[in-house]
DNA sequence: AAGACGAAAGTGGTTGA
DNA sequence: TCAACAACTTTCGTCTT
């Protein structure tokens, strides 16, 4: 496998390599695998390896993203490549090492800086491994498309976490990144739309479910409760009563009411802060669950049953 | 007195002309 | 680009437990 300078046309990603026992180029990047002539178009593509280098087998770290180089580096050509050369090329080839040198370091500065400061907050959430990569590789695209500019790192940091977490399916709110990162959660928000349509990724709403073991247990509620809500929130979605509503609410919601059934009332205000809503907000969709859930008789069930 | 309820006005974002 | 719009928040007065 054979390093290319050039970027890839679908992500524009740096990461580019040939095999050359397929004749293909892939992109380490997003896995797109370049036609094959697009290697004929020869000057193009410039491969400043030397052969000898790459067919000695290579047994090393494996490539991670939280790394801020992915244990690959990149340079423009070594000392020995220049003899070849006449001074024109020779100028030409050094413009270009500085330029490369400069580039590379600017972009290997800044991943250093934010992959720390990913590092902070993802373990200051205590979230998985496995978010923690993907944030970082969000992130090192979003720095090789130019989308920091204009931007702090730390939220587009926060941002390429939180989208994360939303595909690995453990969401946390706006207001955890947000306390977090300690960016406003508005900016938190406003990158993570702008990086995930920049990048064509996601957009997948979250499950109101998967907030509620977390809920659920900073309200220390049984395991009863929890598996309660869950059952009404998925009757709340057959109802179509979830599309369009702020997942964090509706699992609020079914969280107090599955409390209330269960015997284990927690006041609204309670569920409210641990969710990050507004006692308004879950009394909204509380009323609409009663409506359409007939849950009354099993709310006054319980009632009865603490009078005895 | 605390919690629940609901009306009214304000905020930030989406959508469609 | 702007206005209408839906969801959610803030605030506040009233009712219930």
């Amino acid at each position: 496998m054979v390093k290319y300078v050039k970027k890839c046309p679908e992500c524009n990603g740096i990461n580019l390599f040939w095999n050359k026992d397929r004749g293909e180029v892939i992109c380490k990047d997003c896995g797109l695998v370049l036609e094959e002539k697009m290697v004929d178009f020869g000057q193009e593509w410039r491969d400043f390896s030397d052969e000898g280098d790459e067919s000695r087998a290579r047994a090393g770290a494996p490539s991670t993203y939280t790394q801020f180089d992915q244990g690959l580096g990149t340079e423009v050509g070594r000392k020995a490549d220049i003899y070849q050369l006449d001074r024109k090329s020779k100028n030409k080839f050094f413009r270009l090492r500085k330029w490369q040198y400069r580039i590379s370091t600017a972009i290997e500065r800044n991943l250093k800086l934010a992959l720390a400061e990913l590092k902070r907050v993802s373990s200051y959430l205590k979230l998985p491994k496995s978010v923690e990569e993907e944030a970082a590789k969000i992130y090192t695209l979003a720095v090789q498309r130019g989308l920091v500019r204009g931007r702090s790192m730390e939220s587009v940091v926060a941002g390429a976490l939180y989208a994360a977490c939303r595909r690995h399916e453990v969401p946390r709110t706006l207001d955890e990144l947000s306390e977090a990162s300690s960016i406003e959660k508005k900016e938190v928000g406003r990158t993570y739309r702008f990086i995930t349509r920049e990048l064509g990724i996601n957009i997948l709403p979250s499950n109101p479910a998967d907030y509620i073991p977390r809920f659920a247990s900073a309200l220390k509620l049984s395991a009863e409760t929890q598996s309660r809500s869950i059952e009404i929130i998925e009757k709340a979605q057959k109802a179509e009563l979830t599309s369009g509503r702020g997942p964090t609410g509706i699992a609020a919601a079914g969280l107090y009411v599955s409390a209330l059934i269960n015997g284990e009332k927690r006041t609204q205000r309670e569920v409210a802060d641990v969710a990050g809503v507004t006692e308004v907000t879950i009394r909204n969709r509380y009323k609409e669950l009663l409506e359409r859930l007939d849950l009354e008789k099993e709310i006054k069930k319980t009632k009865k049953k603490r009078k005895d």
